[in-house]
DNA sequence: AGCACGCCGACT
DNA sequence: GTCGGCGTGCTC
């Protein structure tokens, strides 16, 4: 056993692959599967790896064999179920081992051999001496630092780095040195670590008892909770991670978006106090270490974030509960591309614990899986719990509006419907599917649109800064008058965005308080967080805003909500735009059910009588689904057929054309012998030609039945077929055909 | 991905 | 002469 089989970490196809070394004697001990160690590599001295298996004897040449030097950290230790899931990982995506090792890694700090989570303070040890201390005449520093120090007596403690900002490190260090000050370590502290468990007892309902009990006494290990707003699923969550904590186990609640959404986790905090660690993007790099440290420690048992949040270091886990389950944040679409669904899959399989799924508009996948198959068990929640009422949902033909000589951005009804609403002080949401004055600008005389020299899309232009901006790759362009393609003086602005929308209304309404939350005007979380502050502090307000303003939050006061061009998410072209736009009307809808009058959602389309819209009206997901998924039958896409996409792109156009071709060469031959399996084959530039001036082609498949074979095949293919300067990766049923 | 090696052109 | 440009190949 003195053989240790180590990943490297440099994420490359070349080195994707496990290296043999020697443990040296005085490592043996210590060093084991899941180590992080540092190994020397080709010409590198230390480089980190991962030691994934060790074993006897190697079968690679002996005398070319080398030694670990160290280990590298020695609180990074995966066990044997995480390896487990870092296979299947790789094996079920594609993805590098070590793209995947990462992952489960403390976050951030990788690369630092050990990080501070203690916090310097000083104290005054006696007034008096300080206040009779002399200091020299010139030193300015010194004597401010004395009054300071004196007027801020009533303070028991500094902030050393306060300190230091303010009168310079030197300074503070002298009063160090002549014993006016010391210097005490704290522990740093996540700010709700302290908070008390109130412990109330809940009285579940009927229905919110048998779908606990469901989840408990039944021997599946998947459930989809399908209830609607309101239907109190989060109190099943709890009762359910509550009962798993009494066993001993432990818990993993994965939400959408978190950092935006703090009630849900100060509900957890209220109930479990310390034993909940939180993990998500707002949190700063030590933040995030001290609560992954306090989960890999046990003393956190339930682990509450975003989708990363599924690689958690935590043991004995009972129950992964998946919410907002059709949330597309679930999937990552980058580096190492995973769908958190199948994550949890293999995580609970492994660990022998349930998983929970939660939605009031479920993804056609899930519900699928859910009615159709045994993968998952359906459990309902039809009922609204307590008073509140769903929204009346208003459908307002915008066809019709301009035939009544109405050109304007808004219906005559949401117009009416928003006087109503200021006359009575209460508060309006108004939903826009897009950022900035408008999406573009066009020319008024050949329709010309600008597009970004390095990306082929359309140009979106800010009227704040009069400019065009790339959303693909951040370039931004000057927004110039002339037509460039035909020299007409006369760009006009082409749709409508956010702030158009805000200058509209201020026209409307003169006096009202008027908030825009999107991402231009909300760099920052905490611009984010003072926008909405203010806006559930007024009223009469109307808030317009995008995506951002559908998700979770509860403002008692809004009951109205006007999504101004509900198309537009229709005609993205792909196929899961319906399943989109139905939940993304639902969600925004939510936003104004939630006070005691019955609230309005008023949607503006121009496809009037969709059966998305129509079924929205009345609140029937199952009308919808069942609808949807006759036509994902009959058009022969996912969850009826496997939809495979593998995006090939280059710097160098020709050699990303070549590499598509000797692919879809390859393909063909398979094909020919898998003739039932394949229904579509096609190679194509893809929809954005450009990006970051990589030119991007892609071939798209749609397999039905018997795909794990040919899916391994195809990944062979591209694995055999990748050559430098060339980036190539397999989607299976994408998020987005971008 | 790094890094060394090596083979060429330019310069104090 | 030798410094340094980056093309090629290898990594237990």
């Amino acid at each position: 056993m003195n053989i240790a089989e180590v990943v490297i970490d440099v994420s490359s196809n070349e080195l994707d692959k496990v290296f043999d070394y020697i443990i040296p004697a005085n490592l043996c001990d210590k060093i084991k599967v899941g180590s992080f160690v540092l190994v020397p590599f080709a010409a590198q001295k230390n480089i980190f790896g991962f030691v994934t298996d060790i074993k006897d004897n190697s079968e690679f040449d002996n005398s070319k064999l080398k030694q670990i030097n160290s280990i590298a950290r020695d609180d990074v230790n995966l066990n044997s179920n995480q390896i487990k899931l870092v296979d299947e990982m790789c094996k079920k995506f594609y993805l590098r081992k070590i793209d995947v090792l990462r992952l489960f890694l403390p976050p951030d700090i990788r690369k630092q051999k050990s990080v501070t989570t203690t916090i310097s303070y000083v104290k005054v040890i006696d007034y008096s001496i300080l206040e009779k201390f002399n200091f020299r005449k010139n030193a300015i520093k010194q004597i401010e630092l004395q009054n300071y120090l004196i007027e801020n007596s009533s303070e028991t403690k500094f902030l050393t780095s306060d300190l230091n900002n303010l009168f310079g490190n030197t300074t503070v260090k002298t009063f160090l040195k002549n014993g006016l000050l010391e210097e005490y370590l704290e522990k740093k502290q996540n700010t709700f670590a302290k908070m008390a468990i109130k412990n109330q007892n809940i009285l579940l309902t009927d229905n919110q008892k048998n779908v606990v009990e469901s989840v408990e006494n039944n021997k599946e290990n998947i459930f989809l909770v399908h209830g609607v707003t309101g239907s109190g699923k989060t109190e099943v969550y709890l009762t359910l991670i509550k009962n798993a904590l009494e066993k001993g186990k432990t818990a993993i609640m994965l939400v959408p978006e978190i950092s935006l959404t703090p009630q849900i986790y100060t509900r957890f905090v209220n109930r479990f106090g310390n034993l909940v660690a939180v993990l998500h993007s707002g949190l700063t790099p030590v933040e995030k270490y001290i609560e992954w440290e306090r989960i890999a420690k046990g003393e956190a048992k339930v682990v509450v974030g975003a989708r990363s949040a599924i690689f958690a270091p935590i043991n004995n886990l009972g129950i992964v509960v998946i919410d907002e389950e059709h949330d597309s944040s679930y999937i990552s679409e980058s580096n190492p591309r995973y769908n958190t669904y199948e994550v949890a899959k293999l995580r609970i399989n492994i660990e022998n614990a349930k998983l929970v799924l939660g939605s009031a508009t479920p993804s056609i996948d899930t519900f699928y899986k859910a009615t159709r198959t045994n993968e998952i068990k359906l459990l309902s929640m039809p009922n609204r719990v307590g008073k509140a009422n769903l929204p009346e949902l208003i459908l307002v033909d915008m066809h019709e509006e301009i035939l009544r000589g109405n050109t304007g951005i808004f219906s005559d009804r949401l117009l009416t419907e928003l006087e109503e609403t200021i006359k009575n002080k209460k508060q309006a949401i108004i939903f826009i599917n897009r950022r900035g004055f408008s999406s573009f600008l066009r020319c008024s005389k050949c329709g010309y649109i600008p597009k970004c020299t390095s990306c082929d899309v359309s140009l979106v232009y800010h009227k704040i800064d009069d400019e065009l901006k790339c959303h693909f790759c951040g370039k931004r362009f000057k927004a110039v008058n002339v037509c460039e393609k035909c020299g007409n003086i006369n760009m006009r602005n082409g749709g409508v965005g956010s702030q158009r929308i805000c200058e509209e209304l201020s026209n409307i309404f003169k006096n009202v308080k008027i908030l825009r939350l999107d991402n231009d005007t909300s760099k920052s979380k905490d611009a984010q967080i003072s926008i909405l502050n203010e806006f559930s502090q007024t009223y009469p307000a109307i808030l317009v805003g995008t995506q951002m303003v559908a998700k979770g939050h509860d403002f008692s006061g809004v009951n109205l909500v006007g999504i101004v061009d509900a198309d537009l998410s229709l005609h993205f072209g792909d196929y899961r735009s319906a399943e989109r736009t139905y939940s993304l009307i639902t969600q925004v809808a939510g936003r104004a059910g939630r006070s005691d009058e019955k609230g309005k959602c008023i949607v503006q389309t121009y496809s009037k009588n969709h059966f998305v819209f129509k079924f929205a009206a009345k609140n029937d997901y199952v009308g919808f689904f069942e609808k949807e998924l006759n036509l994902r039958e009959v058009t022969a896409f996912p969850p009826y057929t496997k939809l495979v996409r593998i995006l090939i792109s280059s710097f160098i156009e020709d050699l990303a054309r070549h590499t598509v071709v000797k692919v879809f060469n390859e393909l063909k031959i398979l094909r020919e012998q898998f003739k039932e399996a394949f229904v579509y084959l096609d190679a194509m530039k893809s929809p954005v030609k450009r990006i970051q001036n990589k030119f991007r082609y892609q071939i798209l498949i749609r397999l039905n039945k018997s795909k794990e074979e040919i899916l391994k095949q195809i990944s062979d293919i591209v694995l055999q077929s990748n050559t430098k300067n060339v980036i190539m990766f397999i989607e299976t049923d994408p998020q987005n055909l971008s």
